[in-house]
DNA sequence: AGAGTTCGGAACTGATTGGTACAATACACG
DNA sequence: CGTGTATTGTACCAATCAGTTCCGAACTCT
């Protein structure tokens, strides 16, 4: 009955997780999101409401894609070992980083950020790194040394991995040469070493 | 010659990080700032020029008192094994952040922000971590485990749980409730009971 | 006591923030 | 081919940002 939209809903989306993901969220101011997104102020506060809702949409997609991408490589049934799944979890995200992309993961950082005393992106955020634990368990069932874990166990080891996973993703983003990303694929070999209590 | 300073430098420093270490370096507004060192903006900025140099005082503060109490934690020669420094480090982390202290560390905030852009501020962040990761290199020699390590593989796993303490702190200072923080310091004895290489 | 300086505090600046109001526009439907 | 409706783009808004200016007050030294 009137005018149809001029650009795709979750084309922009995408666009603006690229900037959210590049800036975080606080940095990113609305220029920078109108241009990254290629449309005006109008159009993205008629159909997005606010920046802020545009950010839980962000978010939502960010789980549906990176997150997702991520619990599927660590439930990939053609890696039978769940370790090496995990592992090449943490080589990819090092290689990305050493390549010259240093936006991290947007989720952790968010999770470092002011942004996390709005409980709605701090349900979003944990949502997201529940799913890469839950991805990290599912990788662990498939692991020879760790499948006869206790659930409690697992889950334990999974939060180790995790918050292993959050350290290298924060210093992939800071550009800092502490070496740290070149040899966390090692870190993570170590923590799957150990035997299970 | 004239009047006096009314406040001490070295206090307002002090309480200029308590402010950026709760809300981060760009979430500090000037405001924040002057209610939380008790002076008008007329005494900030004779004093110290500007936010950013203020800051940078800051982060000095900062690696003198608590990377330094770190860092004498590490290498405390009560504690014969190093190991246990190092676990010690951790748990005492993790009860401040259990105790309902989530201001995390000021460092990994920092490096996670976008004010890593600034190479002044990033310098001093990463000689921040260097040191952590110094005093971790010191417990190692001392761990008994660990001691005959090369100078690279010790390196490599001071990054590793260095990179493990960071993740930690984020968490902390997320208020996630992914029970990461309260199963930490298992997952840096397991980084710890693996056999060196 | 008087001269010389520095400090403290408030008013102000220009830029930028996220968000709104409204008029012009372009399309779908009858 | 017109009418109605939703989108678009621009101009605008108040609030806040970091930073500056300036004058009166307070103190030290002579």
């Amino acid at each position: 009955m009137a005018r149809p939209r001029e650009f795709d809903t979750d084309d922009a989306i995408r666009n603006a997780m690229g900037v959210f993901w590049e800036k975080g969220y606080q940095d990113a101011s609305l220029p920078d999101l109108l241009e990254g997104m290629g449309l005006t102020r109008g159009s993205l506060y008629k159909a997005f409401k606010d920046k802020k809702t545009l950010f839980l949409l962000v978010l939502e997609h960010y789980e549906d894609a990176a997150v997702g991408a991520a619990q599927a490589r660590l439930s990939d049934p053609e890696i039978p070992d769940g370790r090496e799944r995990i592992l090449g979890l943490f080589e990819a995200s090092a290689a990305v980083a050493l390549e010259g992309d240093h936006r991290g993961c947007l989720l952790c950082t968010a999770a470092a950020g002011f942004e996390m005393s709005d409980p709605e992106i701090a349900a979003a955020v944990q949502q997201g790194l529940e799913g890469i634990r839950a991805g990290l368990e599912t990788a662990l069932r498939a692991s020879p040394v760790h499948h006869a874990l206790d659930d409690a166990a697992r889950r334990a080891l999974a939060n180790v991995i995790l918050t292993h996973y959050i350290g290298l993703r924060v210093l992939a983003r800071s550009h800092l040469p502490l070496g740290a990303v070149e040899t966390s694929v090692q870190g993570v070999a170590r923590l799957l070493e150990a035997q299970a209590a």
